[in-house]
DNA sequence: CTTGCCCCTGACGTCAGTGTGAGGTTTTAG
DNA sequence: CTAAAACCTCACACTGACGTCAGGGGCAAG
């Protein structure tokens, strides 16, 4: 059973926001008779999943609903429909980040490829004719 | 020239928010002698690079410094570092995502034959000898 | 000239997730 | 036993990307 410092230290999440996600009802914790939190084993990957859906774009109030049968691995016609959505949502995530990232590279092909002829930085002396703006 | 407003049907952005990136230096406007916003066709694509860039997770701030290179496709060495590290970090990002999809993907699953091998939730009745918790 | 719609600039509200400090208790090390 | 470290509960502060309201202008139509 250790205490909250502890599982901090092992999730890199900060002892406020393990705090926090008690207080969302993301985590739960036993209280010795002084009141102090202590956690098994099993917190350390549950404090991990919710970083994830957290990452994933999730609330915590949606995580609150969803993190029951995602654990239990069971769910209701319902929150299967949530769940479903939600991972749409992620696949649509995705596919926009892979946009983006597509569109950064080539910035950084292109650019590598004029630093490396020798080009300079246009944005030095280009004159008004620019041709794209 | 288009208006704001005009600008914000085509873009699916708030008035709010373009007033905003321009507080933000993420997108520039002429001024009508009354002072009212005008803009050209190609702040159409600008407003729609930027909800980009902000769906990948990048504050205003670094969309600001990466803006100007990403539109010239023109960078210096050192932005040209910050670009590949936003792109790893997208890449991260994308990592990331998969991984819970693919955990919500076999939650759904999993339920799914729950459900349709006639098991109701189990949460109703399930007795305190789960093996898992 | 007035009605109506779009525009302007503040400036405060919101929400999530967390930082931070006060003020007090409990646990641990020596 | 005592001091330090870790813990507790409020509770207010902050950031970002806007929403929203207040109070005031610009401009075409009737």
């Amino acid at each position: 059973m250790m205490r909250i410092g502890e599982l901090a230290g092992r999730t890199d999440v900060s002892v406020r926001a393990l705090r926090y996600y008690e207080e969302q009802g993301l985590l739960t914790s036993e209280r010795s008779p002084s009141g102090q939190r202590h956690y098994a084993e099993s917190a350390v990957d549950r404090v991990r999943l919710v970083q994830q859906l957290y990452a994933a774009g999730l609330s915590s109030k949606v995580i609150t609903e969803l993190l029951p049968c995602v654990v239990e691995g069971d769910a209701t016609p319902e929150l299967l429909e949530r769940l479903a959505a939600e991972r749409d949502r992620i696949d649509g995530k995705v596919a926009e980040l892979l946009d983006v990232r597509s569109r950064l590279d080539s910035v950084i092909t292109g650019a590598t490829t004029n630093l490396l002829t020798g080009r300079p930085c246009r944005n030095e002396a280009a004159p008004e004719t620019a041709p794209g703006d």
